[in-house]
DNA sequence: CCTAAAATAT
DNA sequence: GATATTTTAG
């Protein structure tokens, strides 16, 4: 597993970086290239994704996409006849007229994969493995190959970085493809990650909104019994230094980032953040490999509840934390909590106030309202129930602590 | 050129 | 069935 270092450390090396460049890797810069890997090398850096995938054969002769990605004849769309002016899909026929792309260049048959990875600025094939389901056109002649853009966590991360550095305002593809300097990509490939992206964004602000919202109710209430656990959001501390103890509403200054100084963007690190985690950005376990147990115990932080890597092809979620997973760390002071990030996802409020100023008595709750709170319940199932839920009853929560052997509750921590 | 929506592929 | 990515359309 230890294999692969010998490249992956070169990296920086500008010859390496040229390298990566034309074979439409990464362009990479020296300065913020990925300290990571040095330091937590040895935990992720250890599983190749080759061998894992099994596919080292193809490690570096594969540039076969440039010609098409790069390939600067984007202007071809429209191909064969799709005569599809309506937009049911019901008409839709199937793949055949997937013929967009250009017939021209080596036209493998099966539809590629290609990975542009950051670190090794090798692509990897992701040759559909389903074959027990694959419909038979797929693999013949049939039909072209459509190479999609695989958004590795490092495109995915070059990304964000640079959406950050613009501004979600300024953020339009032609602007983030500059920044991200991957010249593989087109700026339709970015403007649809872009699009994801904002829709992401998008929901996870209301999200937080939400559940910023009941955290202040809860308070206000004073419902909340365990207040010392809204701590817990923030206790792995990457996602969000803005604290998010519902009270008077979170300043907006929070900054995600100490990287990121512009506007009010706050970049959600959640759906695929960047700057922040790179610290430990695991490489995604191979899909048809379980990940070490350790992993389940705590899933790798990036795990979200909108996922952006965790769904296999197959859909299985191999390092997501099931229903156990509420009873496997229970919010008992003194006892190390490994919370993965997905259980900080609200943290703190979205700058612009969403949707206005809500009475305390919100009798109206968004379907996003409910979905937070879901999430919230499932996610902190020790934390006060919202939507009016009652909570046990204290009395009921510290015979139970002291079940655990926690006699010692703090009369403040009620209602602090 | 940009964004949103539809179509596809997995 | 849900998602991710691509393609179309405005």
């Amino acid at each position: 597993m230890l294999a692969l270092s010998p490249e992956r450390n070169s990296t920086r090396d500008d010859g390496e970086s040229e390298f990566l460049a034309t074979s439409c890797g990464f362009s990479i810069n020296p300065e913020e290239d990925f300290p990571e890997f040095a330091i937590h090398g040895d935990l992720l850096d250890i599983i190749d994704f080759d061998d894992l995938f099994g596919v080292a054969g193809d490690v570096l002769p594969d540039l076969e996409m440039d010609p098409e990605i790069l390939g600067g004849d984007l202007s071809v769309h429209k191909t064969e006849s799709q005569g599809k002016a309506n937009n049911k899909k019901g008409i839709s026929g199937k793949g055949e007229e997937v013929v967009s792309k250009r017939d021209h260049n080596e036209t493998p048959l099966a539809e590629t994969v290609v990975n542009y990875d950051g670190d090794s600025g090798r692509k990897r094939k992701h040759s559909s493995t389903g074959s027990t389901k694959s419909n038979p056109i797929s693999n013949n002649e049939g039909k072209r190959k459509v190479k999609k853009v695989d958004w590795t966590p490092e495109l995915h991360r070059r990304f964000v970085e640079a959406v950050e550095k613009l501004g979600l305002e300024k953020a339009v593809p032609s602007r983030i493809l500059e920044l991200m300097g991957v010249h593989c990509l087109t700026r339709h490939n970015v403007a649809s990650h872009l699009q994801k992206y904002r829709s992401h964004r998008k929901h996870l602000v209301a999200r937080e909104a939400e559940a910023a919202n009941w955290t202040r109710k809860r308070h206000i209430y004073g419902l909340d019994s365990t207040g010392a656990n809204a701590n817990g959001r923030n206790r792995n501390g990457w996602l969000a230094p803005a604290p998010t103890l519902g009270y008077p509403p979170p300043p907006p200054a929070a900054v995600a980032s100490p990287s990121v100084h512009h506007h009010h963007f706050r970049p959600l690190h959640v759906w695929g953040h960047p700057t922040v985690d790179q610290s430990v950005m695991p490489h995604v376990w191979p899909k048809h490999l379980s990940p070490p147990s350790t992993a389940m115990a705590t899933p790798p932080f990036w795990v979200s509840d909108t996922p952006y890597w965790p769904r296999s092809h197959n859909g299985t979620t191999p390092y997501l934390p099931t229903v156990a997973t509420r009873f496997t760390t229970p919010p008992v002071a003194g006892i190390p909590q490994a919370l993965p990030s997905h259980h900080m996802v609200y943290n703190y409020k979205p700058d612009h106030g969403f949707g206005g100023p809500r009475s305390l008595v919100d009798l109206h709750p968004s379907k996003e309202s409910v979905d937070a709170a879901i999430g919230d319940v499932l996610t902190r199932p020790w934390l006060p129930l919202p939507l009016g839920l009652k909570p046990p009853a204290v009395d009921g929560v510290i015979t139970e602590l002291h079940r655990h052997g926690i006699s010692d509750v703090p009369p403040a921590a009620s209602c602090a």
